[in-house]
DNA sequence: ATGCCTCGCGCGGCGAGA
């Protein structure tokens, strides 16, 4: 099976570039984030045309998740339960049960700055979220893969001093992180197509991805039975290039079976 | 060359992203 992780930055604006990489890289199963459009703006007739299934949450303008899944889309969850709002419920998780793993599909809140209270909303968010992975952990294969908006560790960001006192990158954002990591998920580390570090994320602006300055704030989550079946995992940053890109590459995943 | 920001909203310029 094959898997993957995608932060499209607009589904609308991605859709010929989606289209693409799909025919391309022909995923299993694919999680999507920031797809900024509701359920009902979705391009689903196009993904189906390529034979993926889809199930997506949305709210227009901002955040937005989905799977599309060429392997069938079981139990279908939008958000979790006792997901925190700012102030109101906001679209950034979806599971779903494809090829018996549970796929759960996270955009998680920037933070904007420490100060901001967005911050809180963020640690909150990721606090919530623990038992409820937790709990599908205990029932099975799980994957959980998106765009967490920390940055694991130093190696992570293209140079840390440029972070001190900035969000994606502090002691909380990384102990809310790692309590997650610690109900039994081990982080799937991609390898890079060019580099040492396998950052997921440039900024658009003063030529950071040519440059290489990028950060790993994406990130494939999973339970040993699903990471003990790893053969590759790249993060494909083919996909970064060209004209009208992401500012997000896409993760793929390989595993036995 | 991978190339110096882009999205939605909505029609001017702004909030947000990380």
């Amino acid at each position: 099976m094959r898997f993957a992780t995608w932060n499209v930055n607009s589904v609308k604006a991605r859709l010929p570039r989606l289209l693409a990489w799909l025919d391309a890289t022909k995923p299993d199963v694919l999680c999507l984030q920031e797809t900024k459009v509701a359920a009902d703006g979705f391009p689903s007739a196009e993904v189906a045309e390529l034979g993926y299934e889809t199930a997506a949450y949305g709210q227009g303008r901002w955040n937005g998740v989905a799977l599309l899944s060429r392997i069938g889309l079981a139990d279908i969850r939008n958000g979790f339960p006792g997901e925190p709002g700012y102030p109101d419920p906001e679209a950034r998780a979806i599971s779903a049960t494809a090829g018996g793993i549970r796929f759960t599909s996270v955009y998680v809140p920037n933070g904007r700055t420490p100060d901001d209270p967005h911050y809180q909303y963020k640690l909150a968010w990721l606090a919530a979220l623990r038992p409820v992975l937790a709990a599908e952990v205990a029932a099975g294969p799980a994957v959980v893969a998106g765009d967490f908006n920390v940055a694991p560790t130093d190696d992570d960001v293209w140079d840390p001093a440029v972070f001190v006192d900035s969000t994606h990158v502090t002691p909380a954002e990384r102990a809310a992180l790692a309590a997650i990591r610690d109900i039994g998920l081990t982080d799937i580390v991609a390898r890079p197509m060019k580099g040492d570090h396998p950052f997921t994320y440039w900024d658009y602006r003063a030529g950071m991805f040519h440059k290489n300055l990028g950060m790993r704030i994406d990130l494939v989550l999973a339970t040993p039975p699903v990471a003990g079946r790893v053969t590759d995992a790249v993060v494909d940053r083919e996909a970064r290039k060209g004209k009208g890109p992401s500012d997000h590459a896409p993760i793929v995943v390989d595993i036995d079976g």
